[in-house]
DNA sequence: TACAACCATGAAGTATACTTCACAGTTTGT
DNA sequence: ACAAACTGTGAAGTATACTTCATGGTTGTA
């Protein structure tokens, strides 16, 4: 359990893009009831492991809702297992697409380098 | 050498887009001389293979800025052999991360998604 | 107990990538 | 020749993803 600044050092993100996340509905914090004196927000493991898949997802070109959708899928959110799994596939699916784009352009940037190294093109 | 609805169709984007994406000079297009009546603009197949170059790269996760710096690298730009050379090694560097990023994601949700068929989790 | 360091909230500002609109001239088909 | 369809330009609007700012309360420490 975490307060905010600590779990931004975890995860190299700032502050305000935890909390921007966090509005999102992406994550949320604990509010401990016991401490009267203020309403700081605690922020557990699970979050940490959705902030770094938020990290990945993010790099490879998905948008925070279709991110925010497989969060929803993988840690309940009242759906169906057909639902979840509906999202989950249509995921891998993407991610094979993704894959074979990122293939793709390293072909293409390959043979452009070659090019390059021997003055052709 | 084709109008840009032509063009259009041919890769699958909004006439908008693509002028969008000349004003920002990641192509560019010809106007005909001989034509005296009208300043059209014209587009060749190398703005197509552009066009599909910036498609698979945006798939990805890649900006228009980071796109246009290759390109530039791929059809000259008076930049130097090396210039071009950093610039297409750090895309491919870039690329190996991502398809990183890609099987560990790749990886999680087939995870998550064996979780739920099983009931575990 | 002063004061830096941290916390929360809401609103406004910024950057990227388009999209839509308004307006005007050009080309094409019947 | 007339309308529909296409062309160009510039400006404004939208969505996403943050970032910064202003304000005010809380906590830790010398």
């Amino acid at each position: 359990m975490k307060l905010i600044s600590q779990l931004a050092k975890e995860v190299d993100l700032p502050v305000a893009t935890i909390r921007f996340y966090e509005k999102k509905g992406l994550f949320s914090s604990i509010t401990k009831e016991d401490v009267t004196t203020n309403n700081y927000a605690y922020y557990d493991e699970e979050v940490i492991d959705k902030l770094r898949f938020i990290q990945m997802a993010k790099a490879v070109g998905f948008t925070l809702s279709e991110i925010k959708e497989v969060i929803d899928a993988w840690y309940e959110k009242q759906l169906t297992k057909k639902a979840k799994l509906d999202v989950l596939n249509l995921k891998l699916k993407q991610l094979d697409a993704k894959m074979n784009e990122l293939k793709a352009m390293k072909k293409q940037i390959s043979l452009c380098k070659y090019n390059i190294e021997h003055d052709l093109s």
